[in-house]
DNA sequence: ATGAAAACGACAATCATTTTCATTTCTGGT
DNA sequence: ACCAGAAATGAAAATGATTGTCGTTTTCAT
């Protein structure tokens, strides 16, 4: 395992769910610690070819890297205000696993997020 | 209703399925129809505010649009071969409402899609 | 016909990501 | 320790999708 993937393994845990390529970028360099953006996306892709982080794409496209085995969770977001409840386990994943077995999908993944108006906007 | 806009609709009718941009503007000047790129992504865009299509992302992060029915529904996506069944209905909807009300936001909404492997795959 | 507003599209700008390539660091063998 | 070759690094350029700009064209009500 080459050193620079540890450094990024350790911001992912660092940053504790999601994170572009971009902020694990500022996680290492704003601790003073220099690196190039360049190695962390090689480190990404091969923490991925090794099956050591997920992917998934935030709605503009942008990729989200986190740990995997990291209880992933949902987000309840502000459309006014930005503000941002985090949503973990509950029936969504039983409703995943009930749909991908119902038309023979395996290793199905999901992305489930809520937008509304929260109580102080 | 934007003339171009019916033209993006039209094109994404014959793709039958998902298409790029890309592809929607290769479709249209591929007839010898003239219209320009921008203007497919502003139509699309319009369209979709108008829910009138879906958009998801390929593997790459590249934006595919696709017609959408009236009623709202989910995504079941294979990722090797894009396969998709639409899921209806469902667990899903008390549980946004579910959430919503404990946090005390108004006005939910949600997005959730599967992402996995189909049987074929 | 005419003038305002909307739509259009060529082009440039932006942003994430990948590629290139010169330099630096690691490695094993002597 | 020394040295050559391999691997890793990162700055800068390239790429590719998407968005912004702005001058031109079309639409449409009067």
């Amino acid at each position: 395992m080459k050193k620079s993937a540890i450094r990024v393994l350790q911001s992912l845990q660092q940053a504790g769910g999601f994170a572009s390529a971009q902020e694990v970028h500022q996680l290492i360099t704003g601790k003073g610690d220099r690196i190039g953006l360049t190695t962390i996306y090689r480190a990404l892709q091969s923490l991925q070819e090794e099956k050591l982080v997920d992917v998934l794409r935030r709605e503009d496209g942008e990729a989200i890297y986190r740990l995997c085995g990291e209880a992933h969770h949902h987000h309840l977001v502000c459309k006014k205000c930005g503000r941002t409840v985090e949503i973990y386990g509950g029936a969504i994943e039983k409703w995943a696993d009930a749909v991908a077995d119902e038309y023979s999908f395996r290793e199905v993944e999901h992305s489930a997020d809520l937008f509304g108006t929260c109580s102080q906007c």
